[in-house]
Order: structure tokens, then C-alpha cells, then sequence
DNA sequence: CTTGTTTGTGAAACCGCTTACATAATTTCT
DNA sequence: AGAAATTATGTAAGCGGTTTCACAAACAAG
């Protein structure tokens, strides 16, 4: 299968330089005398000639790899994450390792060594369910940025060689909540999946709006669900539950489009209309939010924008400049057919 | 930041053994006395050692990488392919240095050399966009078949060093418009968007069934949608504007479930009964299907079944044994709310 | 026409690990 | 007990590049 491959030897030999020479042209090096250069990339050329990538990341310490940890690459919103990340990077001329680690701890440390051991030049973390706020959890990421900078994409950690952008959640969850207050909505569930950073802080929102409005939050007030993201029915199926037991609450507030849906789901499922008797709100805008009718209201956190300077800051970082340890960006409450 | 690493000749003079004898419990290979592998086994310990990934995959020439290309990483379905394949492969040892290509055939190229520069161990390509039935475009994919084994999920070409793992597209789409057609619904458009492999056999399958049928495949019973996937508005508008024309169709066979959920968009905004005036079905049973009221009838082409028998194939070509070139598995009409 | 700088090139060391081969130590067999 | 076979370990030659250093050639200045 694999001929015997044409190294940098057979390029000098062909062209009647030494290996010095090639490797001067190979990585546009000083000098080197056009002539010779031009020598090079003929015999380079004509013999289809491709540098060992390893042999280059021995002798540079580097092969331009970034690593990527995602909880599950499936997921809609970290999904597109990982394609916004996988773009930037590959205009920067960095590829992407991917790893799934799903919801555990273990596998997280796991993830993390290995992307170590296969020497990527940074890593990546795609989504809050990495960082635990009061968690000894993140001792592992302590350990990684030790060796090669790590970057959290929406969870912060101070940390050093970490790098956090987040998007406002606190600030979104509470205007939100606000929002709906405003609108004279009192009632006011808030649905949600993870404890993860992020969650935590739009839970902080969701309570402190409530608080500010004299509003209470107690029992019935907060959902929490357990289990598979994908598995909108059954996440209906809980707020039938808690419906049925007498509290008919006027607006749900989800931490994810997922859950949001759900809501929908139960809504229809129960003949109780959107926006006019229940109104419901996302979180992350993803592409969900298109696929209902009505269309899904959402929290747009910036994805996009969040990319953008995380790869920002992530080269600046290998470039050996002094970067913003923190970025912060506020978030946009996008409404459709699901508010009023 | 990085302290100078401690190489396999430190843990040599810390155990006071020969590299080669580091280099022999490293690989747990052949004879090695127990007393010195507990040796060498505590020195690593003791000083946190881990191997030079770039120098190892020098010297084995392979550094356990599979290089994943898909056009989007964000699309619902190739997601959930990648994620099956990244959780599958890590299982085997392998990680996943993932390219997103777009829908571009310069960009097709590109990935393909760069994966082959990175000396991945294989290249598989995720979805049928990248291979056309009658199209010299197919080249690429031979030239890098050349270097390491190509794997195609839900594509098939018929050559050297090529391995296709697909389901039945053709029959899948065939059954589901002969059960639309015995439940006496003659007037079925078929909504598609890829003009790819699968997307030409879906199409074939369609045709092939109104013809059995004695119906007619002409104008306004296909309709191509071109554009972003995601933009499901504008997809419900191409099919009102059909509608509009005159062409009140009873069934939408749909390539996608992007398309099909954007179908039932439009019957909502028409007002048009789903299923007992539209049946609706989508294809790839992904989870958009649980996103809708009523849940989408959806053909499921058992992607997860399709991935374990390309990871095992994969595999079994890296161990040099002989495999089976073309794996094809029936897919199967879910059927949910949206048919009757 | 020297002398002092650039500029272009090659020789060789090195990156950290694998492995063929040689050798020493041990065991097995007659 | 000595030869043969086995097991354990070390030596050194790669793997395919990068890079330091030395040196020769070309050019500028005195």
C-alpha cells in the first residue's frame, strides 16, 4: 500500500543541494538564494514530495493541533460550537482532536490526559459542563494548563493559562425573568437541566429577578431534569406531571432550547396556548427554535462571537502575548412566536 | 511553562536500565523480568513521565489518529454520526482529528490532504456528500485511498482501498412511497436538497415506486430545495409557494428531516391537517423528530449500526485482514404522528 | 587590492523513541 | 558437566525532520 515514502533525503539528492537546504525552503526560512529555492520545489514537485508530520513535530515540538472537549458533540448547541471552533481554528492553520467525554468525571480526566500525551498545543473546552463552581472537580484542568493553555468556552475558572469567555448568563436569565415580570407574568417556572457554571449563574438570575419583584421561589417554582437531553417527551411528560398537580404556572423558562421545546411539546399536549396562556423561552437560540410553530423565543448568547475571541485569544496565547484572562459577553434575548 | 520534560533516557538512569529497556515495558512487549518492569514502572511513576507522542509516531509511523471529514458538523444528523464514530473509535484507541468541509469540492480536497499530511491511519467521510454517482470529482477520494484506507458512511464507491458502509436508501424511500401510495394517496411530492450519492438513490427509490404505481413523477412532484439546511422558514415558504400555485399535494416524502420539519411548518401557517390531510415523513429518525407536534414519522437508516460496522471494518483493515467492501443495511419507516 | 560584512550552503548534532542485533545470564537437555 | 536453547538486557542505528555552527562565496567599504 504505503510505497516507500519520498523524504526531505531524496528531495536534497534530487535537486543537488543538502537537507539543510530543503528544510530552509520547507519552512520559508532566511536565506536562501531564489535559484536554489526554485531547485527545491521542482524536485519537490515532480516527486510529490509531502514533510513526515511526525518527524516535523519532533524536531518543532508542535503539529499545530488543537485539542476539543465536548460533553457530546451531538448536542445542537455544542455541536455548533465545536463547527464554529473547527472553522476559526482551521483558518489559523490548526486542526481539531476531538473528544467526547459525555457527562462523567472520569472520562473528562481521561480526555484531558490524552489530549495531553498527544502534545496539542491547546485545549479547548466546549460548554459550561465542564467547570463546577465549588467543585474540587477542576483539579484536572489545573493540572492540563500546566502543560498547554486551556480555554473554557462559556464557564470561567481563574486559573493560570486559563482562559474563560462566557456570555452573560446571570445578566440574560435575569432580564429575561424581568421581562416576563413586566409583562405581568408572576408565575414563572424555571426548567432546568445542568448545575454545570453556566447553570448556576442563569439559576442565580432567574432567582435574584424573582427576588428583586418581591416574587417567590420556592418549591414548584424550580424544575430540574434528569436524564437524556434527546429525550424531549419524557421532559413533557414532567411538566404534565407537575401540572397535574395543581400548579399551572404562566411561563416557563428553560436553560436550553431542548427543554424549551419540551415545554412546547406539553403545551400542545394539553390544549393550553402559546404565547396567550403560556409563555416560553429558550436558551443558546439554536436551530430548535426554528423547527416549532410558534417559533421558540431564545436567549441568543453569541456563540459565534464567543468563538471568535476565544480563537483570538487562544493565538495570541501561542504567540506569546498577554491575553484577557476573562471575556465576558452580554447575551440578547431573541423573541418570537413563543412570548408575547 | 513547559519545564523541560523528562524524555525516556531520565526514567533510563533513574532505574538504571537501557532506554531500550524503557522503551520494552512501554510497549509491554516480549521479555522484560518482572523486578525490572516494576523498576522502570516506578521511575515513570515517580516522575511523572510520559512518552513523546510525535517521537513515538516517528519511529511506528502512525500516531492512532482517524481523520473524520463531514460537510457540517453541526447538522443534526452527520452530528450524531461523528459522535457514534468519535465514541467508537476512542473504544478502539484511536482519537479523531475532525474536518468540516462545507459543501465545497475545493474545500473536499483540501481536508483530504491535509488528513493524509497528518499521517492519520484512515479517513472516513461522514455522509454522502462527498462521494456523486457520475462525477470525476470522485478522484480525491482515490488519491488518498492510495495513502490509508477510506471509510464511507452512507456513500459507496467501488474502489481500491475504498470501504462503504450504507444503508438501503433506495428501498427505504421505495417502501415508504408504496405504503403512502396503499393508503390511496396518489399526489406525494418529494422534497429533497442533496443531489449526492444517497440523495440520487432516495430520489431513484421515489420514482421507481410512483412508476410501479402507474403515477407520474413529473413537474411540481419533486422539489429541490436549494440553500441552508437550516433555515427552515424559507423551505416552508418554497413549499407554500407551490401550494399557492395550485399544487395541493396530499404527502410530503421529504430527503431530510430538516426538510420534513419545515413541511409541517407550512401546514401549520396553511392551516392544513397533519396527518389527516398531509402525511408528512422524514428521513434520518434523528431527534428533530421529537421536536414537533405531532412527532415526525421518519425513516430510520440505523446509523448506529451503520458506524459499529464501519469502526469494525475499519479496524479489521488496520489488523490487515481481508474485509467486505460494500456493507448495506435495510433501513426502516418509523412510523409517528405525522403519517395516519 | 585587502579587509569586513553579508548571504547562501553544508556538515553534523539533536529531537525522543523503536528495534535489529549482539551479548550476557539463565535454564534445559543429554 | 557441557552444549544448546531460552530469556533478559544493552548498544547503536535508524525514523525524517530542524537548527546551530562553520565556512565559502559575493559584495561593500577603505
Amino acid at each position: 500500500m504505503k510505497e516507500h515514502a519520498v523524504t526531505i533525503y531524496d528531495i536534497s539528492k534530487q535537486a543537488g543541494v543538502s537537507i539543510a537546504t530543503v528544510s530552509r525552503v520547507l519552512n520559508g526560512s532566511d536565506n536562501v538564494s531564489e535559484a536554489t529555492r526554485q531547485k527545491v520545489l521542482k524536485a519537490m514537485e515532480e516527486s510529490g514530495y509531502t514533510p513526515n508530520a511526525f518527524a516535523r513535530g519532533l524536531g518543532l515540538n508542535t503539529m499545530k493541533t488543537i485539542g476539543i472537549m465536548a460533553a457530546d458533540s451531538s448536542d445542537p448547541y455544542l455541536a455548533k460550537g465545536i463547527y464554529f471552533l473547527e472553522q476559526l481554528l482551521r483558518g489559523e492553520g490548526y486542526d481539531c482532536l476531538l473528544c467526547c467525554t459525555g457527562y462523567s468525571l472520569k472520562n473528562r480526566i481521561a480526555s484531558m490526559e490524552l489530549l495531553i500525551t498527544k502534545k496539542v498545543d491547546g485545549i479547548i473546552l466546549v460548554g459550561s459542563n465542564f467547570v463546577y463552581e465549588d467543585d474540587a472537580d477542576n483539579k484536572y484542568i489545573l493540572d492540563a494548563a500546566a502543560q498547554v493553555p486551556v480555554m473554557l468556552l462559556n464557564a470561567a475558572l481563574d486559573a493560570p493559562n486559563v482562559y474563560s469567555i462566557t456570555s452573560d448568563d446571570y445578566t440574560s436569565m435575569y432580564n429575561a425573568a424581568n421581562m416576563l415580570i413586566s409583562e405581568g407574568i408572576t408565575d414563572i417556572l424555571y426548567f432546568f437541566n445542568s448545575r454545570s457554571y453556566s447553570g448556576r449563574r442563569k439559576e442565580a438570575g432567574f432567582r435574584d429577578a424573582m427576588k428583586a419583584a418581591g416574587l417567590s421561589t420556592g418549591d414548584g417554582t424550580l424544575q430540574f431534569y434528569r436524564g437524556n437531553r434527546e429525550d424531549v417527551p419524557a421532559m413533557a411528560d414532567l411538566l404534565e406531571h407537575v401540572w397535574d398537580q395543581g400548579h399551572h404556572f404562566e411561563a416557563v423558562l428553560a436553560s436550553d432550547d431542548t427543554l424549551a421545546i419540551s415545554a412546547l411539546k406539553f403545551a400542545v399536549r394539553k390544549g393550553i396556548k402559546v404565547p396567550e396562556e403560556l409563555s416560553v423561552i429558550g436558551y443558546n437560540n439554536s436551530m430548535l427554535t426554528a423547527c416549532v410553530t410558534p417559533e421558540l423565543s431564545s436567549i441568543d448568547n453569541r456563540q459565534e462571537t464567543l468563538c471568535q475571541h476565544l480563537t483570538a485569544t487562544l493565538m495570541g496565547v501561542l504567540g506569546g502575548n498577554e491575553m484577557p484572562k476573562q471575556t465576558v459577553f452580554a447575551g440578547e434575548l431573541i423573541r418570537r412566536g413563543t412570548t408575547r
